[in-house]
DNA sequence: ACGTATCCGTACCGAATCGTACGGTTGCTA
DNA sequence: TAGCAACCGTACGATTCGGTACGGATACGT
């Protein structure tokens, strides 16, 4: 009944698969989380739905607390990648700040997005991991950004910090905390309109 | 040892400090809650700390959740009141405008709020309940005095209920969030001062 | 003054879950 | 081919907590 995918195991791991199946427990781990919240996640639920043991989820992540902490930490690594690649592009300001702010949005009501920070919301240790890894990391990266831009003689950002602030603002406003307490998470159209509007807000208000 | 408070009681409640007992037990609750976390709170901690008992706490409010619910009703009726009291003011838009964000950025940040804030994200009927109970409530109140602004023709409000949305990006940006994941909240003075830059960013965004 | 309803304190039960242990099976390795 | 190490599945002990029950004490109504 637990799906094995298609070898016979066990045995040992050929070492190139443990890194697969490690990503497979975390998939199975953030599945059971977005399907059945943060206090019903159980251990048991997650080996069950990834069809391993307790054991081995207790060997390779040493407790319930380390194997969210390995969910946040993956979920940290992409989006800042993801934040980095949407800074990268040579278009112009608009392009950049609305695919920027597009992406933002998209991953801050997305399933896995909120179910981690509901689960954060419960230990004052995983709460502090995802401040961290997510918006002490993303921060900085839009303020050199932003930065940049002033240099440029494009817009006028006398604080970076708190230039990007008001983009989140703008961007973001109550969408993440009512998705968060469990309204229906913005359509793609709408995420795409609202960060077209804070963009050109965004903009209207650094530049004079 | 756990401390009775004047009277020794026990003995039929008068009927007038019913009600007191249950603000006080509630004000326990909350207590417990902040101090303690949404996981870690269990009714035995509230009843000692209340000097009830349990079977108090089950009979007064049913259980568990129903003690919950009790405790972000109350704190949503008083948001709802302070937001009104904030809004009935004569002042010109910019003063009401500032006082109401003002209000608004502290009481989201306040230990209580993000207790509450917490607790809900463990449970989706609690979750509901407080966007029911607070933003809910909260938004038509602002969104009619947005309007009236446009009626007196200070400002071009084409669509209240976005406005909000703005203002409250403007004032809360990520701080309610970054608060919520464990952030100390910001000082008195910094929360004026964000009140009152937002404020200022809302009119010249809303006026042309 | 007496009875009764109310409330405190604690004991109790059952369910859930964390973390560990152990037997059984399989694939790699010597 | 034989041994070993990894892994699955399950069982187990311990703890915690929700909810209920019960004895004891007290103030109010009659």
């Amino acid at each position: 009944m637990a799906g094995r995918t298609t070898t016979g195991r066990p045995g040992r791991l050929p070492d190139a698969d443990r890194g697969a199946r490690e990503q497979a427990i975390l998939d199975a781990a953030l599945a059971e989380l977005v399907d059945r919240g943060p206090t019903k996640l159980s251990m048991l639920g997650v080996a069950k739905r990834a069809g391993a043991s307790k054991e081995t989820l207790y060997s390779w992540f040493g407790d319930r607390d380390g194997l969210l902490t390995a969910l946040i930490e993956r979920n940290a690594e992409q989006t800042v990648s993801r934040v980095r690649a949407a800074l990268d592009s040579p278009d112009d300001e608009r392009s950049v700040l609305e695919a920027f702010a597009t992406g933002l949005l998209r991953l801050l009501v997305g399933p896995s997005s909120v179910a981690l920070n509901r689960a954060a919301m419960t230990s004052p240790d995983l709460a502090a991991l995802v401040l961290r890894s997510g918006r002490h990391r993303v921060g900085p990266l839009v303020e050199s950004y932003l930065a940049s831009l002033d240099d440029d003689g494009h817009l006028t950002v006398p604080d970076p910090a708190s230039a990007f602030e008001l983009l989140y603002g703008l961007v973001i406003r109550d969408t993440q905390i009512r998705v968060l307490l469990g309204e229906p998470a913005p359509t793609a159209k709408a995420i795409t309109r609202r960060a077209e509007e804070a963009v050109d807000q965004f903009l209207r208000l650094l530049t004079r």
